[in-house]
DNA sequence: AACGATATTGAGAATTATTCGCGACAGCCG
DNA sequence: CGGCTGTCGCGAATAATTCTCAATATCGTT
């Protein structure tokens, strides 16, 4: 539980809610949670938590970058736990299953564009989008 | 003048607010431009089009393929003029400043990952953030 | 262990971006 | 010209997120 640590080290005090959001991410299945899911899951084991604290904490911990943030069809933000690798997605369009994926040859490639613009590339977002195996069979036929 | 029979094409009439809105994008400085943006270019001009109708026309050009649909840092959506040749964006942290490019190393990559997946891919959305030469200049100092 | 300065929280109001609902109006085929 | 319908403008409604503020919890210090 060195996360505790974390959250000092980020200068915020250890709370219930700081810890139990972290928890929600921990023991999800989904990797991927938008604010209100997080919050949902906090009401169902009645953590009595406030959507508005949610929403602060998940900023917070992003900051302290022990979450990452991605938003991705635009819409809604949604959070994963930072372990460090960093990664880029590839969703489906129907059902919304999410891979995870890092492409070297893509990532060298990107501050090489970058560069040849003068610019200093701090960070970047890319976001693929098609059927997966399972909906693309699916729709074949429909 | 054709883009009134890409209109058509699209099933769509020839309105004052279709039209107005896509004369808008072809004489803009700026490339990207959000709704609101668009609105007030039009207020500015006396055409009285509501805000409710340039998001609608919006959309509707969009689907027609006149324009396409982009949300950088997420918050709001930005538009431009369609002219066929797909590109993707780096953009500016401190001033906003865009520039398009496309990449065919990336393109093809891109492919290559969604293969691997198993995945149709049907689209992309690729942004790299970072600081350009003058802004980057700027916070040298600063 | 109690104290107190300060950070944090919960609830609801406020914002921001975008969409809806609806009566009035305008394009378009004939 | 005359409608049948698609469109428009407007204000209300949503959706996601942030702000306000009084009540409360944290943590270094007694
Ligand atoms: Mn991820
Ligand atoms: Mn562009
Ligand atoms: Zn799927
Ligand atoms: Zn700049």
């Amino acid at each position: 539980m060195h996360e505790l640590e974390d959250l000092k080290d980020a200068g915020l005090k250890v709370t219930l809610p700081r810890i139990k959001v972290l928890e929600v991410f921990r023991s999800a299945k989904t990797r991927h949670l938008s604010a209100e899911e997080v919050y949902h899951r906090l009401a169902a084991q009645q953590a009595d938590i406030g959507l508005a604290t949610v929403y602060r904490v998940l900023t917070q911990l992003e900051e302290a970058s022990m979450l990452a943030r991605n938003t991705f069809n635009a819409g809604k933000a949604v959070y994963e736990l930072n372990e460090g690798k960093h990664h880029d997605h590839l969703i489906c369009l129907d059902c919304g299953r999410t891979e995870e994926f890092n492409d070297p040859t893509i990532e060298k490639r990107q501050k090489v564009v970058a560069e040849s613009f003068g610019y200093a590339l701090r960070d970047h977002q890319l976001a693929l989008y098609g059927y997966c195996p399972d909906c693309a069979a699916k729709r074949a036929k429909g």
